[in-house]
DNA sequence: ATTGCCTTTTTATAATACAAATGAATCGGG
DNA sequence: CCCGATTCATTTGTATTATAAAAAGGCAAT
């Protein structure tokens, strides 16, 4: 390793201290160092990667806001229990997807999305504003006219991010955006999502009539609709957790 | 302000760029810095703070990993749009929660739990594992053994947090981290919760024998009950939004 | 007017020194 | 021999200084 990060974080437009914490997170969460462990010291660091000490601090202050490591002195720096890692911040995410099991992550990030979209959808029919459900109408249009599938799958994200940030909950938002990180972090899934727009395109229209009617009941069916179709592109059972669930007591 | 922070970090046993983090942070979602605008440079928050440009530094990097900030040569720190604003990391969200409107910060928690935990419910049902369901139980016979209030309240949050992590989807279990939180940043939330305990109890039983059956259904209906009983003591209609609804269309 | 080169400001990195915290070893008293 | 206080050593925390790199804005030449 060592030397290479100079090089690759000059070649990426990176900081040193930003490609070193992207380094060290990867490696914690690949499980190089488990929770409880203790990182190499400072000095150790320096001289693996060839940085100065304030770059290593740098990073360990970096990783240490996002949970994975405290830091005290005279003991170094442990890792902390996974409980307490932000997996909800989009480098740990990131970096977590890179090691963990794809297809079940994928099927994890599906069912929150069922989870939390048919709800945000009908919450939107209840509370949108005219901006807002204005903002669901044009990406509506974008995906109507999209010239080209990466042009849909823009609009489409748009769509969906429109639709939570209608729902007029200000933690949805956030969610939003890291569902649709997550997503982006799997060519497979835009890769396959859109083969039939011509089935999704009218339940979009469903969905985006239903709220401009204040329709919740009907915004929600249309939504999980929507993502039950996904799903059978996806190639995922509706109910993933049925095999694990077959060897029931009762 | 200056000089305090130095003894503020020492009385609370906090390192000073710890302090100067959750400082910094606070007077950003405040508003004292709004999205875009540049912040103070390094040299004018050591002279400011009356610390070294290391503490600084350190801080900013913290900031920066949270998303709300970004640092560039020349440039300085600017506050990032609040979009990649980290609002699910603990931190920011308690700073915010500071700043917010906390009633309806509440009710937006309070629907996401409404969100979530039905669901997470049903999936519990499905997907539990033995020693997932024992953990469950153990919360529960915390609950009705509790001597005092905050035992009752200590068993309660294990109790949901148990059935998020018996869901089997990765992503419930740090949401559910989440808003404990920030559950517990409102004592008046637990100081109301519990005043009728013995309408809870049954509710949370209901919920553990029908996760138990691995009945989906009567577990999220037993869920949502509880819920609902919950907004009633917060004193949230069930429907906040029903009021901005009002001059629907139709 | 546009292009490319300077200048200058600010962060990025490095190197060094010392302070503070704390686990471990050591010493002293019982 | 055991136990507690003390000292010691190690590691992070903070401060200071120096230098490098990035980039906006001005300057000049074409």
């Amino acid at each position: 390793m060592m030397r290479k990060l100079k090089k690759a974080a000059k070649a990426r437009g990176e900081r040193l201290h930003h490609s070193l914490a992207q380094d060290i997170g990867a490696r914690i969460l690949k499980g190089e160092f488990a929770p409880g462990a203790l990182l190499p010291n400072e000095a150790e660091w320096c001289d693996a990667y060839g940085v100065s000490r304030t770059a290593v601090r740098e990073a360990i202050k970096m990783l240490a806001a996002k949970g994975l490591i405290v830091s005290r002195p005279k003991i170094g720096s442990r890792v902390q229990p996974r409980d307490s890692w932000n997996l909800l911040d989009r480098d740990v995410l990131a970096w977590y997807w890179a090691t963990s099991d794809q297809h079940r992550f994928l099927a994890n990030v599906q069912e929150m999305r069922e989870i939390l979209e048919p709800e945000a959808a009908a919450l939107a029919a209840l509370n949108h504003t005219a901006p807002q459900l204005a903002e669901i109408d044009a990406a509506y249009r974008g995906m109507v006219e999209a010239p080209t599938i990466a042009d849909w799958n823009v609009s489409d994200v748009k769509f969906h991010l429109a639709i939570l940030g209608a729902a007029g909950n200000e933690l949805l938002v956030p969610l939003g955006f890291l569902i649709e990180s997550a997503l982006s972090n799997m060519f497979a899934f835009t890769a396959t999502h859109n083969t039939d727009m011509r089935k999704a395109l009218p339940l979009h229209e469903a969905i985006l009539n239903a709220i401009r009617r204040r329709n919740p009941q009907a915004a929600r069916r249309a939504s999980r609709i929507l993502l039950a179709d996904t799903n059978s592109v996806i190639g995922r059972s509706r109910k993933p957790a049925a095999r694990r669930a077959a060897g029931r007591k009762r």
